[in-house]
DNA sequence: GTCTATACGCTGATAGAC
DNA sequence: GTCTATCAGCGTATAGAC
């Protein structure tokens, strides 16, 4: 079984250059945490891997690639805060999710400022946002639908609607913390708005 | 009575030096509302204006100097929709605010894009947007609390955080909007938020 | 006040030696 | 695979003629 980004398999002969990638990504997704897409260059990156500029690009042939290398990375780096229980509600999970981002604000300022960035015409990441909220918009509706299914979503809320509103919050709530870390409760903001739109259980 | 901004008045010398500051701040803030600051150019600003980009730099000294100049005339074109009812209430206010934002695209993206790209150190903008949450925060909390005085607030609401919330929601749902014009209505999540915190009047 | 000319750094990207 | 050398282009900003 082979795939595209480690074609030899662990021990084959481009181990090496796999671990690289690796290392580039990892310093590319701290440079464009902090800068931003494009406030951030290339050179750098290099810097922070400890290789030359146009070495960097043997691996990756331009920034776009680079960048969507970053974004792809991030959903697996954010899943490893700790072993999601088996059995878990979807506000468990989401407050969970936004526990473990408080200490790891890089993550949160990568997603903050490319989401926003990618909002101009020509910007490599403009795809992959565009999916990922309509991914999380029905993924969390569906979630909001089988509350309302057992009975416990209040009477005249909407799924699709609380569901572009949770994603709201989160996002706008991580702005702020950016901002003023000692003045916003990320984790606070979005308890409040969970029990106010789901019922207790029985 | 001078000001810094019109040092002669309305009929004197610099008149025409005053309008043409606002011509600039005018180009600027579309550049920058599409581009972003670091995506945006003096030259781009100068093309759009239709003069050189040196000329522009006689009246803007610097590049930061222009970015402010233009997020403090964000707050007036904000303003200009149409004359706030002298009675409104809070809630009517944000909703008709938000109404107004919807036909004018490009004063979200550039609060969207700014607000999220002067997360980063050094970013001219920085301090702006921090205080600007400060005082918006600020701002909301108390009319919540004003609402709670009148036991219009829904019990076990927290003030300070419900204006959190609010403004997060607001930002939030306006970058998903920017990002899927069709799939969000901005005014509609915000509204849901108002209806579930504040209680309906006697 | 407006322009041309220009300085000078940094950008992403290419060519080619080793 | 990694490097040096180098490219062309764009960025902000300055000097100085008119």
């Amino acid at each position: 079984m082979t795939t595209d980004s480690n074609p030899g398999g662990r021990r084959g002969p481009y181990a090496k250059s796999t671990e690289r990638r690796r290392a580039i990504v990892d310093a590319a997704y701290a440079v464009f945490g902090s800068r931003g897409y494009q406030g951030g260059s290339l050179q750098e990156v290099a810097n922070v891997v400890g290789m030359s500029q146009t070495s960097l690009l043997h691996y990756f042939p331009t920034k776009s690639h680079l960048l969507l290398a970053v974004l792809n990375r991030r959903d697996s780096v954010s899943r490893d805060g700790s072993a999601p229980p088996a059995e878990e509600t979807m506000a468990e999970g989401v407050l969970r999710q936004a526990l473990f981002n408080e200490t790891h604000s890089g993550l949160i300022e990568l997603y903050t400022i490319l989401s926003a960035e990618s909002i101009t015409n020509e910007h490599p990441g403009r795809e992959y946002f565009a999916e990922r909220f309509d991914t999380l918009r029905h993924d969390y509706a569906a979630s909001f639908v089988e509350l309302a299914a057992r009975g416990r979503l209040r009477p005249g809320v909407d799924p699709d609607r609380a569901a572009t509103a949770l994603i709201a919050l989160w996002d706008g709530a991580q702005l702020q913390w950016l901002h003023a870390p000692g003045k916003v409760d990320v984790v606070a903001v979005l308890a409040d708005y969970l029990d106010l739109v789901i019922l207790p259980g029985d």
